[in-house]
DNA sequence: CGTCGCTTTGATCATGATCAAGGGATGTGG
DNA sequence: CCACATCCCTTGATCATGATCAAAGCGACG
């Protein structure tokens, strides 16, 4: 059996897969780690697709794992005008960081039918005391996502349109590799042009401009939910896409050694 | 004397200052967390306005605490545009998240003569076992920088130009108000128009326009580095500003009651 | 067969970029 | 004290990226 798993397969009865190139991952959770945080989990829920898991407003103290499927992490402003920030994957946590606020900074919903285990934020923070090498690998991921966050700064704030598409889907090839949805040029993407266009804050009719010539370039296909990169250097170099912002360093090297045996202090 | 100090207490000689309308503050410290922060800092270090902390692209495996003076992080792309992706404010880290990947994702230099003080990331990282509380809040901390990143991508990515600068200008104002830099409705703000301009995805022309606009309907002041906010509520609505996402909860609060019982509650 | 949600296309508009030049400050060397 | 350079702000004119408005395909599904 396993010694190692990610938060993707904390969840899921797959085994983990193997990272590509053996990439560096900044949260590889010990086996006991995983079975902890499995642990704590309330009972899972199942939801449909498009349904909200967490609505911006509204007081909520638990973290949503995300066991399977797809969600998107959004704000919708006072005029009805609506950012979305982020996709979720599997394995990540719904309600990061807006749910460390009085009242939910944003929204999350479902793109596919999904599974989410609810865990009390109280339980989460409690780890620090009980188990703080797991605290510290949950709390580093949550910290490096502000670099996708900041990238997509940079994506919206300095780049065309053109090189944001080719951005955004060059990110969701490399985060969904790290997961196993996605092989070395394809991953199933279930979003709406109207979304990619909030999430990039394009218009639906010129996102959809961009695609096609993304499309007539021959560097991407994207079809019926599919995407299909023919060509990830041109499209890397199209983009300026560098991948380091995803592959953060891995705290479990630079932790100290543990003091005590493994089965935990 | 004070039992309690935030992280600009921490470095500055000042006592704290109060937080306006007695606000959460996510991470207040405890008079004794903050004195062990203090003993893992480095020698301080001085740098001169505009001088760089830390270059992008370059290994770095110390954040550096800004003591005192004010900093910007930012992003030059391969084609030499530039992406400021915020304003670091004394109390705050240079090097997060930039520093946790394998080379600085982004640099920092300085808008005035600051001071910092490296604190090697291993050291941090050390806390989680030895200060499990401390860990928390200064992680805590840095999970909600998210929340900063995921209003500028709202900002940039759904809000007007004048919009834009009306919530940077709103949002540097509250930040700053918290290390009681800033009165109810001025600061000062060493930032060139190019830099501004920079950090809202807009062309140093257009930014002197929509500032003039701004100063012609009265809203605002800006003028030799000295921002006045003549009409907070106005200018509040026209940007659609909420702060709520920058006043975290109280991780204090929500972590399990200490067991020992040293001066805290 | 009709509706609904999504994509596609076309035409026009406007926000904001770019290019170019001038205007103050401030500072520096002669 | 002046000439000059530099940095930043300001203004004007033009351009283009991308928004908006409108309407037409087009499956999928009941």
């Amino acid at each position: 059996m396993n010694r190692e798993g990610n938060l993707r397969s904390i969840a899921s009865t797959a085994a983990p897969r193997p990272r590509p190139g053996g990439a560096p991952d900044g949260i590889t959770l010990l086996q006991e780690e995983a079975e902890i945080l499995r642990s704590m989990r309330d009972a899972e829920r199942t939801v449909r697709r498009g349904g909200e898991i967490i609505r911006q407003g509204q007081k909520c103290s638990t973290l949503f794992l995300l066991e399977d499927g797809l969600g998107i992490r959004y704000k919708i402003l006072a005029d009805g005008r609506r950012q979305i920030l982020n996709v979720l994957l599997p394995g990540e946590f719904a309600g990061v960081p807006g749910s460390f606020f009085e009242t939910a900074l944003y929204s999350i919903k479902t793109l596919t039918d999904a599974v989410v285990s609810p865990i009390p934020l109280s339980r989460v923070l409690g780890l620090f005391e009980t188990h703080p090498r797991l605290a510290a690998k949950l709390f580093w991921s949550f910290a490096c996502e502000a670099a996708i966050y900041a990238e997509h700064v940079i994506a919206i704030g300095r780049r065309s349109a053109l090189e944001r598409v080719a951005h955004f889907l060059l990110e969701l090839l490399s985060r969904l590799q790290a997961v196993g949805l996605a092989d070395a040029r394809c991953y199933k993407l279930p979003m709406t042009q109207e979304m990619i266009g909030d999430m990039l804050g394009l218009s639906i009719p010129y996102l959809n401009r961009v695609l096609q010539q993304l499309r007539a370039e021959g560097l991407v296909a994207f079809d019926g939910g599919k995407v299909v990169i023919h060509d990830v250097s041109a499209l890397s170099a199209l983009a300026d896409f560098e991948q380091g912002y995803l592959r953060p360093l891995s705290i479990g090297e630079l932790l100290p050694p543990c003091r005590a045996a493994p089965g935990s202090q």
